[in-house]
DNA sequence: CATGAATGAGTGTTCATTCAT
DNA sequence: GATGAATGAACACTCATTCAT
């Protein structure tokens, strides 16, 4: 084979590298077209291509689109959320802290990167594809809100936190970072009369207001 | 000729009756499907087909589905919004029920109808078309948070809330509404190991934390 | 009726009036459109609106698009020709002149105007409509060659041309103007790196070239 | 499986052998189709049948109609301009002569075959299709003119000819043959009274009237 | 394994023509 | 007569998927 091979820093043969690097190279274009262009407008060949191979390959290993994004889906959330389960666990110190602390590592993570578009995606998507709004369901929302149920419930417990309905709170929680997610990925690019607010300063505002209330207090000396 | 006669001697013609009353017609079903389906994936004849009309018909009164589509984002969002001006203008009283009524207000007219998955379709399809997404960030986004932004710096101002940044606190307190409305839109249909909680008990823990923060107090006495 | 009609400046009604009038108005509205987009691209619709009456009522005077095409053509064409006729009959003095002179003429009358349009659509849509393809070779085409070729018989006869095959003389007069008139109406809009010559300076040569052929030499000793 | 199995172990690959051949196949398509009904009323999808592929295959190798168009005049017109211009340069002999060389080699390659219509089209279509137009004058016209108008001056500066404004004396030579084409191609199938006179009669018509126009006469003393 | 040529169903939009009023 | 609302066939172009090589 006098055809240089091209770049072989190892010693396996660099199309045997190539071979099983395919799925993450794949699923990394994937990502990053579903969550620009979403689900139905990206085009199976462009993903292919950006990939580095042709549009036959991309169905040899993945057999549909909807397969792909299914792919995607897994790769891009679970695992942080799996992990945020860990720290959780792990913590010790105010309660306070650590609600604050796993919001801002779920935004730093996954909100304004690529993955946070993939939220906006499902939210578009989910009535056209009910499998994979189910599929969802079950990986990630349920997870997620599981996660700060037992934050929420751990400061409850100790009386850092005043008793509220646990899952209603949960949801008035997720809202504010999963709205920035979602607007950053969709209206990112829009003119505003009123710029924008930035995202940190909004995370840092809810929780301000989440902790101590909007209402003016009379001082409590 | 046994099949009724179409021609129809009756005091109102027929012909002119509908011809009115087509517009409202292609607006509610463009409404249902858009919702149901999202911008591109509603196929213009299956609108025109639930209006009782054909396609032809759809285009006299719209000329393309980006247009059908901003009137139906006026018709179903953008009237409710200047309704809210008028009513937080002419509001006596505490500036808190203000807020409470104007979210509560707006989950029931848009957030839990049809008109509510308006929200949802333009997120998912802002990336895609430009065009129709600064006209919503224009006639809905931007009037919405001159709206609730009105309200709070009344309440800053009368000295009720306590000092806070305006834009930064208008999307921590859009954010749940809008969530419960994008969920149900999106997820409605679909099995939760817990159960969603009831949107409103959400707005309502919303109101609750919002004006007086997460944090036990100790007693003020 | 006490409605006021509008200018009356005779006895007849002016609604009488715009009654007869309306074939004449169809027609110079469908001239103009004809000339500019050609018959497929022309709708009846701005046909209509432009002779300031509703779509409906088009098809009240002519029952579809290609008989008001035929109407165009009759209307625009055939007059010319049958002058055309005359004014040779009483033409008295040189041939030449006379060929100069009907050449010019037509050039005034048609070639240069929209009339001139129409020959450029008949050759565009003869294949696709044979029937007007055959209306306009009897009524307009064979006609002309016929003038032409009475004027060059009456040039050979009295010895003032030599003498030269008829039908295919008269082929190489017309198109030079013909040429014209299709230039001019198809690509008179476009950028030329050379401009394009003006059409009356052709003529002339044209004139030019082919008398000096035409006539017949003195013997120069 | 009785149903002769497609896959064909012979020497040439069929895929292959048919790609290489596809622009060839769907061009001569084209032409035909493009001559005989104008381009507006091509439809993609017959081009593609005749060529024996889908309609979706066309698309393959051009990208739009307008392309696929630009590319058979090319073909079609555009080769033989340039092997003209060739053909100018290398000759040697009478002025005369290689005029009357271009103009019936233009006819045999161009005018009395399907390349011919072409003309016709582009006459026709001109005011719909500006683009086209544009590409038309620049790719076909203009070198044509470019062509004949080399020839005049030769003729001219050898003093074979006499001295005539240059752009018009073009017009009227490529009239005649030009008009032949336009006529063959569009009335070519209707009833003449007179019949329609022999193309290559008129052109040699045409040359003789032209030239003994055109040469400077010795004088006859 | 990998390729990429080929497919054909799918959709927004236009417009000649009809006909109830 | 005149209107204009309604129709529905027509067409360019796209793209997920297949399969011969």
């Amino acid at each position: 084979m006098p055809k240089s091979s091209p770049s072989r820093p190892t010693a396996q043969p660099a199309r045997q590298r190539r071979k099983e690097a395919r799925p993450q190279e794949l699923l990394a274009a994937a990502l990053e077209f579903f969550v620009e262009k979403g689900f139905a407008a990206t085009r199976a060949e462009e993903v292919a291509a950006r990939a580095g191979v042709s549009k036959g390959t991309l169905y040899l290993y993945y057999p549909s689109k909807e397969e792909l994004f299914k792919a995607v889906v897994r790769e891009s959330l679970a695992v942080h959320i799996a992990e945020g389960h860990e720290v959780v666990a792990q913590h010790r110190g105010s309660v306070a802290d650590l609600l604050r602390f796993v919001m801002t590592e779920w935004w730093r993570r996954v909100g304004q990167g690529a993955a946070g578009g993939i939220c906006k995606i499902m939210i578009a998507e989910a009535r056209n594809f009910p499998e994979l709004a189910q599929f969802y369901v079950d990986e990630v929302i349920a997870p997620s809100h599981r996660l700060l149920g037992s934050v929420l419930q751990r400061g409850m417990d100790s009386g850092e936190f005043r008793p509220l309905p646990l899952a209603e709170t949960v949801q008035v929680l997720i809202a504010p970072v999963l709205q920035q997610t979602l607007f950053l990925s969709a209206f990112g690019a829009c003119h505003m009369p009123t710029p924008w607010p930035e995202p940190m300063a909004v995370l840092e505002v809810q929780m301000d207001l989440m902790l101590e209330g909007l209402l003016q207090r009379p001082p409590s000396g």
